[in-house]
DNA sequence: TATTGATGCGGGAACGTTCCCGCACAAGAG
DNA sequence: CTCTTGTGCGGGAACGTTCCCGCATCAATA
């Protein structure tokens, strides 16, 4: 990792004869072989042999030089890099990759809602989930391309994907079927119910559940009443649950909206709905289905409530307006950046190591209490 | 494009031995040559020369049969794609991205803020841009790979890219000179004042703040303020200087705030500078800087405007939350997806048909009126 | 001085495709 | 019957790496 040989004197100084196309191999071979093509002059790209041949070294001295492998004397090791970087020499990823088996590539599916296909990443979970699986994957010596739901067969089947990560396993879109039967892992960021073979990554509904709720009786509400997506993530199913075990536990009604589909509209409307529901107002509202924590805050207004006089707000968001808002508004991160972590560290295991079929991780959710859920002194 | 071959029948029965990896090629060929290796049987893919043996044919002649080339009589290649079929056979993307030089893969390099990296996905703008690429490119026959701002050189260099797209030039990033010292050709959807050698495409700012403030003017604003980034993006630039043009054509003072920096911190504060600025207080903003519709008008609301009473609003954003504040916000689209359509158009033309060094093309912009900006009758 | 062992480097076969040819055979023209 | 033309298919090189070997050379030991 020197600094130096990784930017330092780019400048691919041209070297001898950048060799005329012509490569005549020795041996008396099959008869018309080397006839000149048309030979564009685009770029002859300067390639393994031809480092070689400046040097005075064969194929594999360089390649080894370059590598750091082999058993070779420190002048020729230094002389093969030093001639690579004055030909500007960059090896041919493809042939590598064609040699190892593998492309260290992966896919990335995100969801598609609906008929507004990627309108998922404009959700800044998923935004910051995208965002950190790439980086990480990267780090991991792993690349990531994205792969829109909707994606034809005959569209991504002409990468070589060592494996593929759907972002919203919500949608059983047709592309996890051709997946598994194409024989490619599937990873995702969520586990359904009843999607076997895949591997998962998941964060803990319980805890985030009763984070959120005990901070809420802690400040001395008694009505909260929860907003969750109607969805077959597990995570979803766990959370009503965890929802219903704290409601009862600590003796107080259980009230839950759910929302139908995801996006802004939808879960305002249900907030609205939430916040009218029920003999007595609600004192405190938290917010499981991801949406804009402004307009949150401001249909709670709307429907006559002070935020956080008498009601606490908590909302399920990685949405970085939640700290701008007057007042800040309480948020429970899902950790996208632990999730896309754990899930690469899982799928890299899976690829490298061959582990078992099916498998995941469990991911702790994050507070972070804001003054729209502390009751004011 | 037949659907029934793109879906049906996924399932891959296995045929006959499915060779033992041994590879006995009949030549009298090195001694020592095929010595059994470990052999880890986790899945013999099943190649274009297993699918040749099992049907009785030589690859060529499957190759050809598959790829739809070559004279071969309808009988043979159909026995050709019936076998390949249920052999579930897939062809090794990597062999035929060697063979035919090039990956079909393009980088996608998104900005890096300060040293948050990554948080830009979350702006709707480059959210909606990145989708909208990596669908375009996918549909033209490119894949898209993610690359966080930061990547060390050593990252992408394992890549074979044919192309790098830069969404945000801005940052001028080490890496875009490392990718054009690689010969990588860079594109990018912005033009850069003094960035040369690289392919752009541009939004129309003129036609943009015309737009907008024809827009004020026709409701009756004689005091538009504009909330402008300081940024040597060429968009950025011409948007002050249209500006300029306009308050001089139409013998309006002229007001404009700078932002330093991007994320909605800075830009609600110069919301607030803006709104408070000047001898009479502006009846009409718009917002050039990305910001979250609802915190704008939340600001503006703390400043005692009453909008669209005695402030019209016009926010340039892609954020779909515009729609669902009280009123619902007038916003100027950058068309992302139109930039990422004229931008990977281009590039595709740059690449296969070897266009000249620099160019670009230019998008037009689309003015979404809500009620922020029409004056209550 | 022979024998071993270690060291330094190169030859050449894979990896799985595509595509340029050549060859065999059949049919039509002279 | 021979010469050409066309059709149908297969052999084998090439794409640019990596890596398994083998072959020298040289120092150390018997």
């Amino acid at each position: 990792m020197t600094e130096a040989s990784e930017h330092g004197g780019a400048t691919p100084e041209r070297f001898g004869a950048p060799r005329g196309r012509d490569r005549t191999d020795g041996r008396g071979g099959a008869p018309g072989a080397a006839r000149g093509r048309p030979a564009p002059p685009p770029s002859p790209r300067v390639r393994l042999v031809d480092v070689a041949r400046e040097a005075g070294l064969s194929k594999t001295t360089v390649s080894a030089a370059l590598n750091g492998t082999g058993r070779l004397s420190p002048e020729i090791r230094e002389k093969a890099r030093e001639t690579a970087r004055l030909m500007g020499y960059r090896p041919n990823a493809t042939a590598r990759q064609l040699r190892a088996g593998r492309a260290r590539l992966i896919g990335y599916v995100v969801g598609e809602l609906a008929d507004t296909p990627w309108t998922f990443l404009e959700s800044p979970y998923f935004a910051r989930l995208t965002g950190a699986t790439a980086a990480t994957a990267l780090a991991r010596g792993y690349a990531v391309v994205l792969l829109p739901a909707g994606s034809l067969q005959s569209e991504w089947a002409a990468l070589p994907l060592d494996a593929v990560v759907v972002a919203d396993p919500v949608a059983d879109d047709r592309i996890v079927e051709d997946l598994l039967a194409a024989r490619i892992p599937v990873f995702s960021d969520r586990s359904v119910e009843g999607r076997p073979g895949a591997h998962w990554v998941d964060v803990d509904a319980d805890a985030a559940v009763r984070q959120a709720l005990d901070h809420f009786h802690a400040q001395g509400a008694r009505r909260p009443v929860l907003v969750v997506p109607d969805s077959t993530t597990r995570f979803h199913r766990e959370v009503e649950a965890a929802h219903r075990a704290w409601c009862a536990a600590h003796g107080v009604p259980e009230r839950a909206v759910r929302v139908a589909e995801p996006g802004n509209g939808p879960v305002i409307r249900a907030v609205e709905a939430a916040l009218g529901t029920g003999p007595e107002r609600p004192d405190a509202l938290l917010v499981v289905a991801e949406a804009s924590p402004p307009l949150v805050l401001e249909a709670a207004r709307r429907h006559g409530y002070d935020v956080p006089g008498d009601l606490l707000l908590v909302c399920v968001s990685e949405d970085e307006t939640a700290v701008h808002t007057e007042p800040p508004v309480t948020t429970l991160s899902l950790r996208p950046d632990a999730v896309a972590e754990a899930g690469i560290a899982h799928l890299v295991a899976v690829l490298e190591q061959g582990l078992g079929e099916t498998g995941g991780a469990m991911v702790p959710v994050r507070l972070d209490v804001r003054a729209s859920s502390v009751r004011p002194v």
